[in-house]
DNA sequence: CATGAATGAGACTTCATTCAT
DNA sequence: AATGAATGAAGTCTCATTCAT
C-alpha cells in the first residue's frame, strides 16, 4: 500500500472526524463482538483494535453494553432493510420463498460466520439484562418479513392453511440456522446458491398447497408433452 | 486431543462420600449454569447453594471449565442413552423418526429450558477455549442415533437418496430447536405430544422416498429422454 | 430504600482470624476516612496501610460506601453507648447537663479532630447517596441522651418551659460544634476541661428556669395588677 | 506542591464579552456547586448548563479548584460586604446584634442551603489541598464583623467581659449553623424573623454585662411605676 | 478431606485537563 | 476566543484459583 499520501485534508470538518469514529469503533466493536462473544469482548482491545485510548470509546458510547446493542442493532438494521426492500412482491409466493432463503443465507455468510453466532447464541443467553429486551424487539422485526410472506402466501391460496405460521417459520428458519451452526462448528464452507436451493426444494412442497404442487407438476408434463409432439 | 494437563488426579476418590460430593457439584452446577450462563455462574454460588466452601469444589474439579465440560457432557450422555437405548431398531423407519422427534422433545421439556437453552447457546459461543472442542465431538455423538436411523431408512428405501443426510439433518433438528428458542424466548408453554405429532407429519413427507410422485416423475424423465432421442 | 440489592453475600467471616481483619480493617478505614474525607480515600490506600492486598478489603465488606457507613456507625455507637451509660441518672438536671457538655467534647478529643470533621461535613455532604439516609438516624439517636436530658429537666421544672427543645438542642450542640470547627481549622488545642466549664456556666442560665428573675417578674406584674385595679 | 504552576494567564479578558462569560461560570458553577458538592460537579456539567464547551472553562479558569474558590470567594465577599455596609453602627450593642443575627440568618436563606451546605461542609471538608487555606483566610474575614461588635461592645461595657471573644462567637454562630444544618437535613422550613428574634432573647442575656440586664429591668420597673403612679 | 483466608489480574468506567484547529 | 476531540491516570469492584492448616 505505497501509493495514499496522506493528503493535507484541510479543513477536515469536524463532524465528519466525529462520524469516523463512531463508525471505526462500531466497525471494530462488531468485529470483536463477532470474535470473541460478548463477556470475553473488552473495551481495552476494542480500543486497541483501532489504535486509540479506552477512554475515547467512552466518548462516543455510553458503555460497553450500549456499543453492543449498537452494533447487534445495526447489522439487523443491515438485514431488516436488504430483505424488506428486495423483497419482489410482485412475484409469487414460491418466487418470494425462494428470494427469501436464498437472500438470507447470503447475507449470513457474507458477514462469516462471526456476528451471526454472536448474535445467535449471545443473544438468547441469559444475563445480559436489558440486551435482551432490546432483542426480543429485533428479533421480532427480523422475522417480520418471513411472516408476512407466509401469511399474504396464506391469502393468496398458495400456502397450506392447516399449520399455524409460527410452525411454518420454524421450518424455514430452523433448517437455516441450523445449517449455519453446523458450518460455524466444523468450519466447512457453505455453498449458498446450491444450499438455498436445496432448501427451498426440500421445505417449499411442506409449505405449499398441496394441490398447487400437484397442478404445477402436472402443467409441467403437459407443456412439455406438447413440446414433444410439436417437435 | 490427548494433552489433558496431568490434573493432579489425587487417589480416585472412591468412597461413597466423595462420589456423593461430586454428584452434588454436578447437580447444582448443573442448575447454576442453567440458570445463569457460563460466564454469570460463580463458583463462590455454586458452593453456596450446596452449602459448601468453594474451595471444595477445586478438590474435585480442577476449575470452573471442567466443571462446565463435566456438566454438559453429562447431560449428553443422558440424551444419547436414552436414544441409543430408547429407539425401536425393529420398528419402521417411520416409527422410528416418530419416536425420535417426540422423545427428543420430551427430553428437553423435562430438563426445562435452562440446561438446554444453556447448551445451546453458551455451548456454541465462542471464548471458552478448549470448550468448545469438547461440544463438537458431543455434537457429534448426540446426533449420531438419528444420522443411525437416516441412514438406514435409506438403505431400507424408505428415504430418499437425493438428498444428504447432513441436510435432512437439518431439517429436522433445525425446527426442533428453533421452536426450543421460541419457547424460550418467549415464555410460551408448548405440548411435546402435539408438538411432536405436528412436526413428524410435515417433514416425514420431504426425507419418504416420494413413492408416487417420483414413478411419475420417472415417466416425465422416460418420456424426456425418448423425445430427445428421437430429435 | 428499595430492592436492596443482591449483595453477593460472600462467605461469612466468622472465625477469630477473620474478626481481626474486620478490625484492622475498621480501625484503618477510620484513620484514612478522617484523614482524606469520604472521596479522597481509596480502597488501595487502605489495603496499603494495613498491608494486604485490595480484594482482601471487599472480602469482608462488600464496597467501599458500606465500610464507610461502618466505620461512622461504629464511632457513633461509642458516643451514645458512653453517653447513655455514663449519664448520672440521679444527679440534678445541671450536673447532667455539665457531665454530658464535658464528656461530649473530651470524645471528640480524644478521637482526635479527624473523624470528627469527617461525620460533620462528609456526613452532611450531597451525593453520597444511601451514606446520607444512616447518617440521619444516627444523627437522631445521636442527640437522642441531650434531647432527654432536656426533657427530663422540663419535667422536674428545672429547665424553662417557653423555648422547644429543639432551639435548646441547637443552644447546646451548636457551640460546641462550633468549637471543635475551629480548633480543626486553626490547629489549636482546645481544653476540654476548661471549655467545657465555660459553657456550661454560659449557657446554663440561658436554659434554667430563670427563678429569681421570675420571682421578679412576677412581682412585676402583681404590682401592675394591683395599680390596675386602683384604677 | 504549592509552586503555583506557570499558568497561561492568557491576556486579561476585558471586553464585555469575556466578563459576561466569566459570571455566567461562576453563577452557574455556584449553582452546581451548592447542588451537588465538590466531588460530585462535573466540569462537563458546568459547561453543559452554560451551554458551552468544557474546554472554555478552563479559558477563563486554570482549573476546577480555582473556579470553586472563587465560587466561595464571592459568596463570602457578598455576606462580608453586606455585614459590614448594613450595620448600624451608631446603634447601640443589642441593636448591633440583633441586626447581625437576622441579617445573617436572612442571606442564608436567600441563597437557599444549597451553597449555605457546599461552604459549610465541602469547604471545611480535607483533602481539596490549597481550598483550605483560602477557606480559612476567607473565614477569618467573615467573622470579622462579629468580631468588631463583639468588640466594640466589650469597650463600651455593654458585654460582659469575662469570656473571650471567640468564645462569644462560637456562642453565636454555633447555634445559627446548627439550626442551618437542621433545616438542611430535615427540609424543614424555618422563619428567619421568628428564629432571629429568639435566638436574639436566649443568648443577649448571656453576651450582655450582667449590670446591663438589671439596669435594663430596673428601668422597666420604674417607668411602669411612674406610669402608674402618674395615672 | 475440607476449608478459611487471601489475592493477582483485570474489567469497566469517570473526569479534569490538554491541544490543534 | 472557542471548541471538538482525545486521553492519562485513577478508582471501584469481581472472581477463579491457591494454600496452609
Amino acid at each position: 500500500m505505497p501509493a495514499a499520501k496522506p493528503v493535507p485534508q484541510r479543513r477536515a470538518p469536524a463532524r465528519a472526524k466525529s462520524e469516523q469514529r463512531v463508525r471505526d469503533i462500531l466497525r471494530v466493536g462488531r468485529e470483536v463482538f463477532a470474535e470473541l462473544g460478548y463477556e470475553h469482548t473488552t473495551t481495552t482491545e476494542i480500543a486497541r483494535r483501532i489504535g486509540i485510548s479506552e477512554a475515547t470509546v467512552f466518548t462516543y458510547f455510553s458503555g460497553k453494553r450500549e456499543l453492543c446493542v449498537r452494533v447487534i442493532s445495526d447489522w439487523y438494521e443491515e438485514i431488516t432493510t436488504t430483505l424488506a426492500e428486495g423483497m419482489p412482491r410482485e412475484a409469487t409466493t414460491f418466487e418470494q420463498f425462494r428470494w427469501f432463503v436464498h437472500t438470507h443465507l447470503s447475507l449470513f455468510l457474507v458477514e462469516g460466520t462471526g456476528l451471526c453466532a454472536f448474535v445467535l447464541s449471545e443473544g438468547r443467553a441469559k444475563g445480559h439484562g436489558e440486551l435482551v429486551d432490546v432483542l426480543v424487539e429485533l428479533q421480532r422485526r427480523y422475522t417480520a418479513p418471513l411472516m408476512d410472506l407466509l401469511a399474504s402466501g396464506r391469502e393468496r391460496g398458495e400456502l397450506r392453511g392447516d399449520i399455524s405460521l409460527s410452525l411454518m417459520r420454524s421450518l424455514v428458519l430452523g433448517p437455516i440456522e441450523h445449517l449455519l451452526w453446523e458450518r460455524v462448528g466444523t468450519g466447512k464452507k457453505l455453498d449458498a446458491e446450491e444450499t438455498a436451493r436445496s432448501l427451498v426444494a426440500l421445505v417449499w412442497p411442506t409449505l405449499a398447497q398441496p394441490e398447487q404442487e400437484l397442478a404445477r407438476l402436472r402443467e409441467l408434463r403437459r407443456t412439455l408433452a406438447q413440446a414433444l409432439a410439436g417437435a
